[in-house]
DNA sequence: GAGTGGTCTAGACCACTGA
DNA sequence: CAGTGGTCTAGACCACTCG
């Protein structure tokens, strides 16, 4: 009646995986390198035969880590060229973070315009939400996102002062092109997931102006908590959208 | 030079797949079963082994088909008990659609109250978005939703009128549970996804009063249209949400 | 222990890209 | 044309569930 039991020497109740598939660990050690840059954004990672190779694992069990991280678009697959690093300085990739659209559905010109940067302590709760220690220094940025020259978007904007060292109003200014892509070339640091709280709020006198709108007025306010490879937090933004003319898409499935 | 070019007699410049892979066929081949129900909600499907014997191809060819069905949520796929038929009926499915989450994080109990059922002539904006001919007849329910005993949704739904025939105030009133288990379980329509606009509005008095909350107060207006298998629109929902003590939650990635 | 989905492999061939 | 990702197969074995 009593079996051997090797593999289950550990209480078998506890929690743990206990158990990680190959395609798994191969899909960690190539996020590893996507992290320490061994490919830039943009770049072409090696073939899957020779990831293969290096891993000394099948193509198949390759192909399916990479299936993993192009569903979390972390990289592009193109066939017949390769495998990409994803960048944010690619067109098709804006609306992947700001999910605003025009009710006419005209997508034309975006323009930014930064209304202060300036360098702080983190405040109680921005330091919580950036999981920094109490006193760590933030980089502080507010901005105005116009369509078509109207000022939809009021974003206050929080960074951690160490991964943003050389952060100006100038250099923002100067940059064209939306700011993940400035981070991301600039400084390195390249927002993966986030997610969003999203409420309706009334118009401060502030935002109102800024805005455009009278105060008091409904604005969609959107709070978002953005990660980078390893789950940290390196961004919290507090976004004021003026809905009159455009709408939040989101689609559920 | 000239070499013979049998397989693209068509215009190559012309759109157009020009190629399907055995596994999409496959995938459609399930999804029409699972539309004309051939297998119910909640119920398992055909192994593998038995879907790969009935259509003639490869056990891994069958397994990619339905690996897409699960990414879609049409199905949920058990190790070691099966793949099944997606329900609404499930607990763990419900903040795929009900995105709002309370400050505290608590899911305390909902409550649902309708206020009015009634059948209509579709309006235009109506009529248009769920692809009804003029002078279709459709359902439009009026309902409240509570979380903790306060109200907190106020949604106004459109429903084909021909796809809900026996639909009154008082069996959505008996039926305990999201609305779309109804809808599936005594109506066999099944929502699959949708898409929603997200906008800051004032509360009209009527909404105001039914939220328990100041006219003019800004409200979270969220507009879905959701479509069932073969992507028809099905249904027509225009929610308010009181967002002072929850807010809608959603993920980037 | 039988049945299910999950992993991994090795190999053949197809579709697409670009030189 | 060579090189890339994409498809398909067949078979072996593993992990999980349940009677």
């Amino acid at each position: 009646m009593v079996s051997s039991l090797p593999p289950a020497a550990v209480d078998p109740a506890s929690e743990g995986p206990a158990f990680s598939p190959l395609y798994q660990q191969i899909k960690t050690l190539i996020t590893r390198s996507l992290q320490a840059g061994e490919w830039r954004p943009g770049e072409m990672i090696p073939s899957e035969t020779e990831l293969a190779a290096r891993y000394k694992v099948s193509q198949g069990t390759v192909r399916k880590a990479i299936d993993a991280l192009a569903d979390e678009n972390l990289v592009m697959r193109r066939q017949g060229k390769g495998t990409f690093v994803a960048t944010h300085t690619e067109q098709k990739i804006q609306f992947r973070f700001l999910r605003l659209m025009a009710d006419d559905g005209d997508t034309g010109n975006v323009t930014r315009r930064v209304i202060d940067c300036r360098r702080l302590r983190a405040p109680a709760d921005v330091g919580r939400a950036l999981e920094l220690k109490t006193g760590d220094g933030v980089v502080q940025v507010r901005r105005v996102m116009l369509f078509r020259s109207v000022p939809v978007v009021l974003d206050d904007i929080w960074l951690p002062g160490h991964l943003f060292k050389g952060l100006t109003a100038e250099r923002l200014s100067e940059y064209r092109g939306p700011m993940y892509g400035l981070f991301e070339t600039e400084f390195g640091v390249r927002m993966i997931r986030a997610e969003e709280q999203l409420r309706a709020v009334a118009a401060d006198p502030a935002a109102a102006e800024l805005l455009n709108v009278k105060a008091g007025a409904p604005l969609l306010s959107v709070e978002r908590l953005s990660r980078t490879y390893d789950d940290k937090p390196v961004e919290l933004r507090r976004g004021l959208y003026n809905t009159e003319a455009h709408y939040y898409r989101n689609e559920l499935s």
